[in-house]
DNA sequence: CCAGATTTGCAACAAATGAATCCTACTGAT
DNA sequence: ATCAGTAGGATTCATTTGTTGCAAATCTGG
């Protein structure tokens, strides 16, 4: 983030491609630093840019140099001066843009989403939202397992919560139907576990009754819904709201990804040290597997 | 600590405006500077700043002290922040508040995040942006078949790119590895096809294997990744780039699902009518497998 | 496998930064 | 006229900054 954002253009971002492939490793990751937070570059003091980056300070004065500038300082001027100009802005004229330039067709139709999925996840940071993810967040921290439930459109919330989870330990459980077993491991699930489960409108018969299941036998469910008064919402001990509205005619479920990703990450904060110590275990692992492409550095 | 919601430029005008009145001379001209230049106070050092308005550093950091404030590198800090939000105005709103109702831990980590998805994806909507997107759903409804790839924290992006298509017809193949059996049926795949592949950093081998071995077979791809130097934009003939940064030690993939709706959207779109029956279709034959509620269901 | 080149990290440096201190100049009330 | 009390400037100090030199590590071609 974060800034900082989908098309960040710095100054030299046509430099830095160009000449990125020649590059050694090192400097690409610093390039790369540059490309993702051009705000960072012109906000932030060289050394300071380095720690995020994960390089020594050397490496950005090389970088500069390698693209054919003095120093880091004129690095810094060029991406100043974008930030003055506003062509480092995102966002924002793009609200704007959209009502007043008329896009046409499909373009409109892109733009529309966009801005309409950006209030929609705005909206999450109201007051009463984030008292619902505290609260929510709190009851999953204390469960002992987490049983994570979501079929069809809801599926890939679902999945990517445990995902995330799954990368800190394995308190999470997936309930999916694969190989139609159905949702049979929710029978598992105690007083001393929770489910959180993910449903919206045409809410699946077999979430809901699954999720009743749980309810019944006294397991705490966090639903993540898009109304007060789905079914969902009358069963869990914890609601939290969702948008689902969106200018195609499908369902957006992008809020509720980001409801998702919220509730991990607020979770794994409670976490605190022994959470991110798990995090770099799992990372470990998997640079052992050789699962990733080698990345010159952390961070 | 007040805060009305939209102050044109820096986020002390307000102290400052107060305070001017009873403010030294001296003290004066320096709060004229950082009312009339919040970019300058936001970009420079303090004592270039002191050196243009014409005052001796000492004074830059009297008045910092003067506004409450520990030193000025705290103000230097809140006028960042400005610029990192603020310059872009819109679902800043919510940025501020952050700052302003003293938001701690958990309820403010979780505010950010909402903010800095909001940001991000409202970033899609900018016209380079729209291009591409509409570039590559173009892509996308050509192809004869669409092979939809995204491993680990990728996957739910993919898969929800496919599910949503797969609602209207079957002309999207999702590429998993279920059961070990790879990524085998990419093999399948010919110049006529098109591969959706998502990934970001920390790559995962698997896939970029797979989106080099379709490209090798002149398969179209469609990258979606963080980067305009991912190793996923080289091999691609669409690319459309996705931010990931977070305030969380995860990275965030809602704006890549984001960016997953938008597409199918558009492809949807441009099946017209035709792909609207096949919606309703589906729809019919869902219902008669009693596989949702009904939808009449309150209470 | 090795020589040669390149890349990388560390330590050192001078220059700058932001803050603290000291001291003079000024104010206004008595 | 005197004398607090403040303002403003210069000086100083401990840090931090951006850069460079050098040696170890790494890569590359033969």
């Amino acid at each position: 983030m974060e800034n900082r954002g989908m098309e960040p253009k710095g100054p030299l971002n046509a430099s830095i491609v160009e000449a990125f492939d020649l590059l050694p490793p090192q400097l690409q990751t610093a390039a790369r630093y540059m490309l993702d937070r051009p705000d960072d570059v012109a906000l932030l003091s060289m050394r300071e840019q380095a720690r995020r980056a994960g390089v020594p300070p050397a490496t950005m004065t090389r970088l500069a140099k390698r693209l054919g500038l003095d120093g880091y300082d004129t690095v810094r001027e060029l991406y100043a001066g974008a930030v003055r100009a506003g062509t480092l802005g995102f966002a924002g004229k793009a609200g704007v843009q959209v009502e007043a330039q008329a896009l046409h067709g499909e373009r409109a139709l892109a733009a529309e989403m966009a801005t309409a999925l950006s209030r929609q996840i705005a909206a999450l940071a109201e007051p009463a939202a984030l008292d619902r993810l505290a609260d929510a967040a709190s009851r999953l921290h204390e469960a002992r397992r987490v049983y994570c439930l979501g079929l069809r459109s809801c599926h890939a919330a679902a999945w990517h919560f445990h995902y995330m989870l799954s990368l800190l330990g394995d308190k999470t459980v997936m309930l999916d139907d694969a190989g139609g077993t159905g949702l049979d491991a929710i029978r598992d699930a105690g007083k001393a576990d929770a489910l959180l489960v993910a449903s919206v409108e045409p809410y699946a018969r077999a979430t809901i009754e699954a999720a009743r299941y749980a309810a019944e036998r006294d397991v705490p469910v966090v639903a993540l819904t898009d109304s007060e008064v789905s079914p969902l919402a009358q069963i869990a001990s914890n609601t939290i709201l969702v948008a689902t509205a969106s200018p195609s005619f499908f369902h957006t479920m992008t809020p509720l990804l980001a409801v998702a990703e919220i509730l991990a990450a607020l979770v794994a904060g409670r976490g605190g040290a022994k959470a991110l110590a798990a995090l770099e275990h799992t990372e470990a692992q998997l640079a052992a597997f050789g699962v990733h492409l080698p990345r010159r550095n952390g961070r």
